[in-house]
DNA sequence: ATCTAATTTTGTAATCGTTACAATTTTATA
DNA sequence: TATAAAATTGTAACGATTACAAAATTAGAT
């Protein structure tokens, strides 16, 4: 996967930062938060600073290579896959994970009503791993 | 509607703060914040402290008559309809709907890797009278 | 290569929503 | 009425995010 190329053609200019940070997102497909971010990077990018992270979160929102998953209200995620597909967090593990859903199937009483330009989705529960565990 | 007893049969003491605030929420269905709901009552109640409205919502959701409802990862909104529905929150006027969504419908692929205790929907656009003023 | 301007990164301070906590007030019980 | 329990309140603490200005890096011109 080429990161370089990806951020320049998104009009992001590839600095070390960037690179590491967008690289961290697309390979680790927990959803990380900030803090996630910043600490899995500090040990290789030793003058990071969160804001960096923050700033640079922000920089890929508004290109659109990166999104916000909200589940929980005290917790930002952040993901760097763009197409639709809902999400799964487990009450136990707390671990979100990616599924694949067809919204097409959805239908709803006020659709006259409003202009729908996304649609979120996200489950809750436990996961097999965590399942498993307890029994 | 009978507060007092809806109250009293999820065993909550009613008080006079948590009457008010449970009827401010179900009769005000614009899912409110705790500072929306703090500024309306405090004419009634001059003595209200917003420590009181946080803590009564949390009482609420442990108890079971109040959800939260997370859309925007800076706000958290109070919802007393604890029936299964799905919202719907316009860009334009920041308004959040109710909206009815058969949740029976919709099939994910993962579905065998996880126990789903509770699935969430929202979506997001313009609402009819904000696309009307614009146009 | 050197100078200069623009961009990016960084650290600190400010902000804001929420929670912790102790004091006060209200309510229930004897 | 006296005492204990519960609820409310105000203030302080906390933590995540943002604002901001200084420092460092990069790009462009000479
Ligand atoms: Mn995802
Ligand atoms: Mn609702
Ligand atoms: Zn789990
Ligand atoms: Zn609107």
């Amino acid at each position: 996967m080429d990161f370089v190329h990806l951020l320049i053609s998104n009009n992001i200019k590839p600095s070390l930062q960037r690179i590491k940070i967008f690289e961290y997102l697309y390979d680790n497909r927990e959803h990380p938060t900030v803090d996630t971010i910043y600490s899995n990077l500090v040990g290789d990018i030793p003058t990071l600073s969160k804001t960096t992270v923050y700033n640079t979160l922000k920089l890929f929102i508004d290109n659109g290579i990166t999104s916000t998953v909200t589940i929980e209200d005290n917790e930002v995620r952040y993901d760097a896959i763009m197409e639709e597909h809902g999400h799964f967090k487990c009450d136990n593990c707390g671990n979100v994970y990616d599924v694949e859903i067809d919204i097409s199937a959805l239908k709803f009483k006020e659709i006259k009503s409003f202009k729908v330009e996304k649609t979120n989705i996200y489950l809750k529960g436990k996961c097999n791993k965590c399942l498993n565990k307890i029994n």
